[in-house]
DNA sequence: CTAGAATTCAAACGAGCGTTTCAGCCTTGT
DNA sequence: ACAAGGCTGAAACGCTCGTTTGAATTCTAG
């Protein structure tokens, strides 16, 4: 199923990718991992110590990249002498949207985001704090400078809040196909234009 | 754990709700399931004969009440000689807002909801098509009211989308605990108002 | 070329899964 | 009081799960 010149770690993470989202992790069997990568049974014990160490490389090989994009658009908003919400909010969304639209398993990957975030997973979400709460932190920091009349218990929860509808409807986007006639690029730009006016609906009061 | 004057039937759907959503559908198992509901394991396959149709029953029993007060406050809307995008959305937000903040497990069933949404599981979207595609056929149709610019194509995935993330929220929404000094109804209308906000961001251009 | 490490492989492990069976227990109606 | 049918109980079925094992193979350095 997967080019044979790719690495056996490889392989196995694109196919845990995509039984992922399709199943689910408990839905998704290592047997039906292994078989979908062409690799032997035992591959995943050897390479990853468990199916556990699994899933987290899978989001980890994902997130790491994702982001340092959404850190380095941030910056690049903060930057500027005058930001508001939708400024801050593309720098959040924009990153993901192209990872959604992405030409490899982004897709895929976006829709398992999407079903870590419904499934409120205690175990992920603590991996996820471990590895990725400056990310967090700083945005928090950028939402807290455009919002200034919500507290910051008010602004977490809604942060969660609009962060998990976001993530759905991301992977809900990478399904659709785009009108003919319009570029990939307009058909992205589109979508973060309606996901950024979504989201500021949520945060604003 | 649970009171032994309820029956055995009711009790097996309460436990099943509530591991279901803390553990998804292939996570709980039924001796789980069971176990927390004080109940024979035979139990499960003697009163609704298999796992499959157990979920489709956990459905069954809140979406039945759910979609029937959907309708009911749609015909109010529709009754009205002018509405809006926001009484549509209203209608659709309100009830399932209820049942998400109601006493009983109703918070645990929002909670299956959005894990059923994330999942996109095929097997379920055809027993939630088979049996209450009335309603969203009803809703279409009076968004397609308020919302005369988009096509059907556009309305249809936008609804899509707009709806997983509503759940999403709502589901949220059933965990985060009031400010003190509101009342819960208060804290109910506001949290509507929030996401009727939220959902008409995303479905108008 | 060859020793040693890294990787792959087939096979098996115990545990837990959904489901079935059937004997026994209640609860009805007569 | 007693038969019948609805329900519960303990046990077992075959199967799949994640993981482990140890031998076979491939790769790599000297």
């Amino acid at each position: 199923m997967n080019a044979p010149h790719f690495s056996t770690k490889q392989r196995i993470l694109d196919s845990a990718e995509s039984l992922f989202a399709r199943h689910g992790f408990a839905g998704a069997s290592l047997r039906q991992v292994t078989a979908s990568a062409n690799v032997n049974l035992a591959a995943v014990n050897y390479h990853f110590g468990s199916k556990e160490n699994l899933i987290n490389e899978v989001f980890r090989r994902r997130l790491d990249s994702l982001n340092e994009e959404r850190l380095a658009a941030l910056a690049e908003v903060l930057k500027q002498p005058r930001f508001g919400l939708e400024d801050v909010l593309g720098a959040f969304v924009r990153p993901a949207l192209a990872l959604s639209m992405a030409e490899d398993g982004g897709a895929g990957f976006v829709r398992v985001l999407a079903r870590a975030f419904a499934e409120h997973n205690e175990r992920l979400r603590k991996f996820l704090h471990d590895n990725y709460s400056h990310v967090l932190k700083q945005f928090a920091t950028a939402f807290a400078q455009v919002l200034p009349h919500l507290d910051k218990q008010e602004l977490y929860w809604r942060l969660d809040i609009v962060s998990g509808a976001l993530t759905y409807a991301m992977a809900d986007f990478g399904v659709i196909k785009r009108r003919p006639g319009m570029s990939e690029l307009q058909h992205r730009d589109l979508a973060a234009e309606h996901l950024i006016k979504f989201a500021a609906a949520g945060l604003r009061t």
